[in-house]
DNA sequence: CATATCACG
DNA sequence: ACGTACGTGATATGC
């Protein structure tokens, strides 16, 4: 039998800490309770226990005038939003008829120890999850510490058994008290031995077991080779002798809480459905209702809310002559919300009306007569029209041969301005945020619209939808305003819907036979590689398999493992560059995951989406990233290989018709020029306007030495200091990017801080304000909320740090260039070439035209895209051309 | 379905 | 003392 008894204090902490900030429509906090339910349902699948039960903390009786104190009159400095959370999540623990352990004065740690003993004698198994290692002393035969870890919003666990501890610590679980008396903890009050840190207390813990034994024989241990022979640690010792004492007896659990306890009135229970479903609804953890198989309970199910709106909702089918011109009529008080179908065949329209709670819609179907007139009536650039993923509905009208302009509100883009970082912006689930109410669903299984056929349960969803839209628009057209977005709604991103739906359905032609060649040539050398890898190894492996390479490479082979992952040996470029010289089979290997991904992903994976007319077309993502840039999927073209010779090749397959030509236009450096512009920092203006390389600059800068004099590792090292500090530079990451000391590291972070104070001002200032408003902006007034800057997480408060360094540069970077499209569209159609864009790749516009019209197309682009901003440095463009992509890069 | 790896800016 | 650069998407493996 096995009982996994929670640290519930420990977990909630981080819980709350690991998951993004979530709330309720009413604004309660609920990301500690949503990740503990997740990390009990992790624990509950893997372990399987037959018993379960938490224990909390409770603060001790204190007398201060708490009231008084605001938020901090919290207990151990927790923040109230996860304060506030604690008493729902014991609810929640209830209603899931899990037992809780309290008791005042005792401390969780006290608790678990105390369970995991009486577990013990009561012959069962114990796992404690945790996410402090404070506990790992009550680990051994009976006792399984479960170690949670969050690591960027993931959240994983590992299991502390006596032996995988002993090959952590190389000595037994309960020495850790000795650790802990030698060596102190910080955050518990134990003083430890001054003087004496881990590796001092592990090695003589190693020896000689515990702190009794170490006293004992402290004469030894000058003679004795494996301690680090430091000066004064016998005197270290001795004088901290009874601090040594007294810190053990700190760092001990004390296992003999009074509280009544046998592991059977914690067997496993089924949860209370009612309950649970009530307080899932109210946290709106629609995946936990699922997840749990809950249900309403029966007294609430037939109120079917969805039939309201078709009460006092009026419908008008566009079907003969007089309809149509009702719809005309109507449709000219726009704006109007459209909704389409899948297959384009059904189309609604809601119209505002005066009186608040009703509504118009019309219907349009294909199979009518008046379909195609009512269409490009509303097609008309003059009618103003409201959707949800506009830019896909765009493409699809364009597909039928209609004009998409006139858009100009897109609630998924409104939804997204407001919180770039949401990881998706579902019609119904915004309705049910911003409107209070579920737009129906037509799927409703159980519901009164089982009589109704699918046809009308299509119609009915859209319609409702179409109203979803105008509701939306309703309310967060204000909140546009009010966050200074309305720029970038009116004047970028819905401008650049059409501009994106043409790219998208122009695609961009490969050579379908070139790429087949290519493939088969990489599968024969791929072949051949992996013979000699298996020689090498004296085995056959799969070599795409990091588990299975790190054991031939790291056991097999007995290279030195730079070990790292979570399971076991990291087996990145970067440690195999290192292995290199180690051994012949480390090369092998390098040039064997070149080569497989290579032919992987894009010889075969592009192959198989290359559409009837032999060109690609990507889906461009508006709503994804959270600075501001686009993403490119199915299949994303913003990735093709540049940076390695043969890489290069693939993009040799992206060509250009017969007669045609590609022209590629990118920005020089825009990041660093914009940083250069929103800092001021004179040297890097004057750098920029010298027209100088840039990285030479930097290095001569900040060594101080004449540009010509900077040699070409110098200029290297100049920019990957450039890099980091776009993207919020440590010390480390730079040692480790540039392959130098981190001490040499951060003298030339603080070399460069000194030679640019306008960028050390400028770093400084744009955390504290971003702090102080809440989120991070950029020079157009796009924002990313930033709730971790106020975390008392240090990792996700560095994190956030640095995310707020970077998201204004690269986030200004992206409306620069949508800017751009915008106008370089404009201009390539009023210009009358025939010539288009097909691709953008961040800084970089690709554009096709006759061949003949190469050099105008050109001059148009860098025109275009330089005369997008203004900036206090100049914003250059290099732009080349080609019969293909890789020859147009120039 | 999550993780590791690697392609790009 | 912490753990280690920003932003993406596709593929293969393995639980």
């Amino acid at each position: 039998m096995k009982l996994v008894v929670l640290d519930g204090n420990s977990i909630v902490n981080r819980a709350f800490y690991g998951v993004r900030m979530l709330n309720a429509s009413d604004g309660t906090p609920t990301n500690g309770i949503y990740g503990f339910i997740n990390i009990l349902r992790k624990v509950m699948g893997d372990e399987e226990p037959d018993g379960i039960c938490v224990t909390f903390d409770l603060p001790a009786p204190t007398f201060r005038h708490e009231q008084y104190e605001g938020y901090k009159a919290t207990r151990h400095g927790m923040p109230e939003e996860l304060a506030v959370q604690m008493p729902i999540l014991k609810e929640t623990l209830d209603a899931m008829n899990i037992r809780r352990y309290e008791l005042a004065g005792w401390e969780a740690d006290d608790l678990l120890g105390t369970i995991s003993k009486k577990c013990a004698e009561a012959g069962w198994e114990c796992v404690i999850c945790t996410g402090d290692r404070d506990s790992l002393q009550l680990v051994d035969e009976h006792v399984t510490v479960n170690l949670v870890t969050t690591r960027m919003g993931q959240t994983s666990t590992r299991a502390v058994t006596p032996e995988v501890f002993r090959e952590e610590y190389g000595f037994d679980p309960i020495h850790m008290i000795d650790l802990k008396a030698l060596m102190g903890d910080s955050s518990d009050n134990i003083p430890g031995v001054r003087g004496v840190g881990e590796k001092t207390a592990k090695g003589l813990i190693q020896l000689y077991g515990d702190v009794e034994r170490i006293y004992e024989k402290l004469p030894d241990i000058e003679q004795s080779p494996g301690v680090p022979a430091k000066a004064g640690l016998i005197a270290k010792l001795t004088e901290g002798r009874e601090q040594a004492v007294m810190s053990k007896d700190l760092a001990t659990i004390r296992c003999c809480a009074p509280i009544e306890f046998t592991p059977e009135d914690n067997k496993v229970l089924p949860v209370d459905n009612d309950k649970l479903f009530e307080l899932f609804t109210r946290l709106e953890f629609r995946k936990l209702i699922e997840a749990y198989g809950l249900r309403a309970p029966e007294a609430t199910d037939m109120q079917a809310e969805p039939m309201e709106f078709q009460a006092e909702c009026v419908t008008v089918e566009v079907t003969d002559g007089e309809t149509l011109a009702e719809f005309l009529e109507d449709i000219k008080r726009s704006p109007v919300a459209v909704r389409f179908s899948d297959n384009m065949d059904l189309c609604c329209v809601s119209l505002d009306r005066e009186d608040e709670d009703k509504c118009l819609g019309y219907i349009l179907r294909e199979d009518s007569p008046q379909w195609r007139p009512a269409l490009e009536a509303l097609c008309d650039e003059n009618i103003k029209k409201l959707g949800h993923d506009v830019k896909d509905t765009i493409r699809a009208l364009m597909d039928m041969g209609l004009p998409g302009e006139g858009w100009v509100f897109d609630s998924a883009i409104a939804a997204y301005l407001l919180d770039p970082t949401a990881s998706k912006y579902e019609l119904a689930r915004l309705c049910e945020k911003y409107c209070g109410f579920t737009p129906m669903d037509g799927a409703d299984e159980d519901g009164q619209f089982s009589l109704l056929d699918d046809g009308l349960k299509l119609v009915g969803r859209l319609l409702s939808e179409a109203a979803a839209v105008e509701c939306l628009r309703e309310r967060l057209e204000p909140k546009l305003e009010e966050a200074g977005l309305r720029f970038l709604m009116d004047e970028m991103e819905m401008p650049l819907c059409p501009v994106l739906a043409r790219m998208e359905r122009a695609g961009f032609l490969v050579d379908r036979g070139a790429l087949a060649a290519f493939g088969d040539m990489l599968g024969r050398q791929i072949d051949a590689l992996s013979g000699e890898i298996y020689e090498l190894a004296g085995e056959k492996f799969n070599i795409n398999s990091p588990k299975q390479l790190g054991e031939v490479l790291f056991e097999r082979l007995g290279l030195p493992a730079g070990k790292k992952n979570n399971r076991g040996y990291s087996t990145n470029a970067d440690v195999l560059e290192k292995l290199r010289p180690k051994h012949p089979i480390v090369g092998k290997v390098l040039e064997y995951r070149e080569l497989s991904k290579l032919k992987s992903t894009y010889a075969d994976g592009l192959q198989k989406v290359i559409a009837t007319d032999g060109r690609i077309h990507t889906n461009f993502q508006m709503t994804v990233t959270a600075t501001g840039r686009l993403s490119s999927t199915e299949p994303n073209l913003q990735n093709i290989p540049i940076r390695r010779e043969l890489g290069g090749e693939i993009r040799k397959m992206f060509v250009a018709p017969q007669g045609y030509t590609l022209v590629d236009a990118d920005y020089s450096q825009i990041e660093l020029r914009i940083l250069a512009h929103i800092s001021g920092d004179e040297h890097m203006k004057a750098a920029f306007l010298s027209g100088e390389d840039i990285h030479r600059m930097t290095a001569a800068q900040v060594l101080g030495i004449p540009p010509e004099e900077v040699t070409h590792t110098q200029r290297g090292q100049a920019k990957a200091v450039n890099f980091g500090i776009v993207y919020g530079i440590s010390a480390f990451s730079l040692a480790e990017d540039i392959g130098v000391s981190v001490y040499e590291a951060r003298d030339y972070i603080n070399t460069y801080m000194s030679s640019y104070k306008g960028v050390a001002d400028y770093m400084e200032a744009v955390i504290a304000n971003a702090k102080e408003t809440g989120a991070a902006t950029t020079l157009y007034g796009r924002r990313r909320p930033m709730p971790e800057l106020k975390s008392s997480n240090f990792n996700l408060r560095s994190f956030g740090e640095r995310v707020a360094r970077n998201m204004p540069i690269q986030g200004t970077a992206a409306d620069i260039m949508k800017i751009a499209m915008v106008n370089v569209d404009r201009a390539l159609r009023r210009s009358g070439l025939d010539a288009r864009l097909l691709l953008q790749v961040h800084d970089e516009l690709i554009v096709e035209c006759r061949s003949e019209d190469a050099d105008k197309v050109k001059k148009l682009l860098i025109d275009e895209m330089q005369s997008a901003a203004s900036l206090t440095v100049p914003l250059t463009v290099e732009a080349g051309s080609g019969d293909n992509w890789y020859a147009a890069k120039g």
